[in-house]
DNA sequence: AAGATATGTGACCTTAAGGTCACATGTCAA
DNA sequence: TTGACATGTGACCTTAAGGTCACATATCTT
């Protein structure tokens, strides 16, 4: 879990998830033009993005696709982020049962 | 929001987050204590969280109190982690739907 | 077969993250 | 007011992250 974390740390990352969010199934050739950077920065940072299981690929030919694999942010949803985010919504469900009742 | 992202990324920090959500206002020494590691290095840490709006700090005669502040994680899972999961969910939805179908 | 296209590898550089320490400051308590 | 306690600051070191490039390999196309 502490790979998703780490991959998530980093904005150009992101933005590749996003790009795949978008439209599954690109080419590094493809990724490459949505991201102020060369073609081997974005192999790198797939590479981190596919070893902590967010992004998994096949190959087609000469072409690599890279498909998006929610699996991972879900993960932390469930055993991280909902601990934190969770007591939130409990006090906000709180706070306005408290103001119904007044 | 990148801060907030990077913060979460060490291990460490993730931590100190569940030692502040288990008990709450606690002071850079007793935090010291719960992980291996000097105390400069838990006041760097500290001081990440709390440029993240991750931790929030009040001063209490010499002390320093620190206090988790869950709206940055909230935020994460509202615009980001969501986005991801839910569709997630509903996939999972849909396919319930069709099991009860058939 | 040959050139164009798509991706892979290793070396390399620069910067910042993580961590420790010597030293300094502020605060409590007797 | 002196010593113990809690925290702050800046320098310093080591490692790894982010990025680029020269070069190599695989695949398509004609």
């Amino acid at each position: 879990m502490d790979a998703v974390f780490k991959a998530l740390a980093d904005s150009t990352r992101r933005d590749l998830l996003d790009a795949l969010f978008a439209e599954d199934g690109q080419t590094l050739t493809a990724l490459e033009e949505r991201v102020p950077m060369t073609r081997f920065g974005v192999m790198k940072h797939l590479k981190v993005l596919e070893e902590a299981g967010l992004v998994v690929t096949r190959k087609r030919g000469r072409e690599k696709l890279h498909f998006l694999n929610p699996v991972p942010i879900r993960l932390i949803h469930d055993r991280w982020v909902s601990k934190y985010a969770e007591p939130w919504a409990a006090a906000l469900t709180e706070l306005k049962t408290q103001l119904e009742d007044s």
